[in-house]
DNA sequence: AATTATTTTGTAATCGATTACAAATCGGAA
DNA sequence: TTCCGATTTGTAATCGATTACAAAATAATT
């Protein structure tokens, strides 16, 4: 392997000066750097960044951590945080949790012995307790999921306002018991999302029944018993609300196969707007997230948080815009 | 920040005997071992691997390039490549083209400046012509194609025999009319799952028709397009073959909406066998591959071959086994 | 031509670890 | 005690880049 050594000699100049010739440092004369290309290019030598690295104590690499990789919406997530690295010449990491949380230890030692610079946990995939120990010390941002009283930028759509809308459509239907699908987790999402819930319930004078409320993980068994649960309980529901498409994707799998004890009219909202959607049978009505954007603009933050010189900014909250995508259901 | 410099200091020893206690070398006494260790623990020192691995002239960080990542099927294989990375102590850098084939330098750099020790190849995410310049000086798996010719590990499915099984699977329900929606590139598993489609027709005496192979996208419109083209020829579809599951479902969306000419009673058989197949109405009848597995292995392979001194060793085909699911088509 | 100012290049320290080799320490045998 | 070998530790070079500072080369000024 070609080193710089190499090439100063055989440019017969000073390593300094090639160093300078791969930065750019425009005082170098023309005519040697020049010469210094055509060697490079002669020699096909390509800079040892772990080197460059060692010595800038920068690694250019970030890290962005997710609960999982088989759900569509993180895919899409991790696609936007892509390119918002590529575009602004960082390397970045892409790491899943499987609910293996000792995994995680992994991403974090990355930051902790300097091969990254910074972290990007989507979702739950990471304790506010750790978290707390981690804010002081380097760069992080969130991304979908928000925890009060952490100094860290969150990006993230306004879950209050979506939960709000979800359950307005269902109720601009005609449907009056509407039970909600939580995510599996007690996160700030989840909250936000039954608050909105609960403000159009109370607008439309519908009375609010928290048995109509229940988490359930990304998982057909599990859907299918929550939902069986409800009905258990002796509760009519003719519209139900999912926290993700492919918890929607389930219920109607059951409603399918009468597993689950529903008719096909009932009125079905989700969340997330990922293309599974778009393929189930009836396709899906729902809230869609600007899951790229979400990752990218994530990404570009905690890029900036990296460059910028004074590091107390406002570290707030970000929202992106969503919608509402009516289809089928 | 705390080098290993300080951690000396503090601990009386020099550089060297820190350097031995991090490194587990048996020749240091107990009794200066533990005095290091804690010294590291109170000062909570934690190595700078960037000066490690410049060292050591290697990063432990392989890579692994995917076309895309909204497929679940590509998903799963980095699911598997993530695990075999973390089982191994490696780190991995998952990377997707998305089609934008200058993203591929970006990778391909990291083996060119030191920062990865090895890289795989998913699908048709590199081009032969790129791969020749590289297989020679970089440790190179492919991953689910294969390229002849190329002295590289190609770890796959054994694409004849699947798309044999998938064949005679729709004949063996008297489906005689038998559509093939290959993927859209001119690669090994797709001629080589036609080579198995042409044997059982050809078992079964059923005449071979070109004309009811095509190749399509991932895309709902492209699908569509080329089926309308096929039934627009004339040709008289009873079952159909796709090269993917999502490529199956938007079949059954062309079908549902009228869009695609075809009875609902087609036989219809997919390869992958990614959660899509069961969550559309109907489920689909699919080739089940290991992707989780093709991923783990390609990393294994990758790391096996970084580790083993002897550089010649065979680079032939691994072959996972794959499985026939019959579902709802 | 001599002096100064400017441009260009080179020398050597540095980043933080690893490791070959040398040196110190220790224990036991003569 | 003295010497030898084994054990343990330290010194210093090294990986390949960057960069402060010094030095050389060139241009400008008097």
């Amino acid at each position: 392997m070609s080193s710089i050594k190499e090439v100063a000699k055989q440019a017969h100049v000073s390593v300094a000066t090639v160093s300078r010739v791969l930065n750019n440092d425009p005082v170098v004369k023309p005519a040697t750097k020049n010469k210094v290309l055509q060697v490079i290019k002669e020699m096909n030598y390509k800079p040892n960044l772990l080197a460059k690295n060692l010595r800038k104590q920068a690694s250019r690499t970030v890290v962005m951590v997710l609960p999982s990789m088989s759900n569509p919406y993180f895919s899409e997530i991790a696609r936007g945080a892509q390119a918002a690295a590529y575009d602004k010449g960082y390397n970045i990491i892409i790491g899943t949790i499987e609910s293996k949380r000792w995994i995680l230890d992994t991403y974090i030692n990355m930051l902790k012995t300097n091969l990254a610079e910074g972290i990007v946990f989507v979702s739950s995939s990471v304790s506010k307790e750790l978290l707390e120990t981690l804010v002081d010390e380097y760069s992080v941002v969130l991304c979908t999921e928000y925890y009060p009283g952490i100094n860290a930028a969150c990006v993230a759509i306004d879950n209050k306002k979506a939960g709000y809308e979800a359950a307005r459509e269902l109720i601009r239907r005609g449907h009056t018991h509407i039970a909600y699908i939580a995510g599996s987790s007690a996160s700030s999402s989840v909250a936000a999302r039954i608050e909105g819930y609960k403000e159009a319930l109370n607008e439309a004078g519908i009375p609010f029944r928290p048995e109509l409320i229940a988490g359930a993980k990304n998982k057909f068994e599990h859907v299918k018993e929550i939902v069986n649960g409800i009905l258990g309980q002796g509760m009519q529901i003719d519209g139900i609300l999912t926290h993700s498409d492919l918890q929607a994707s389930y219920v109607l799998k059951g409603i399918k196969e009468k597993s689950i004890g529903l008719s096909d009219e009932v009125g079905l909202v989700s969340f997330d707007g990922t293309f599974v959607a778009e393929i189930t049978n009836p396709t899906l009505t729902s809230i869609v997230q600007p899951l790229y954007d979400l990752g990218y603009t994530s990404v570009c933050k905690l890029i900036e948080k990296l460059q910028g010189e004074s590091g107390d900014e406002e570290e707030g909250l970000i929202l992106l815009p969503h919608h509402l995508e009516v289809r089928e259901t």
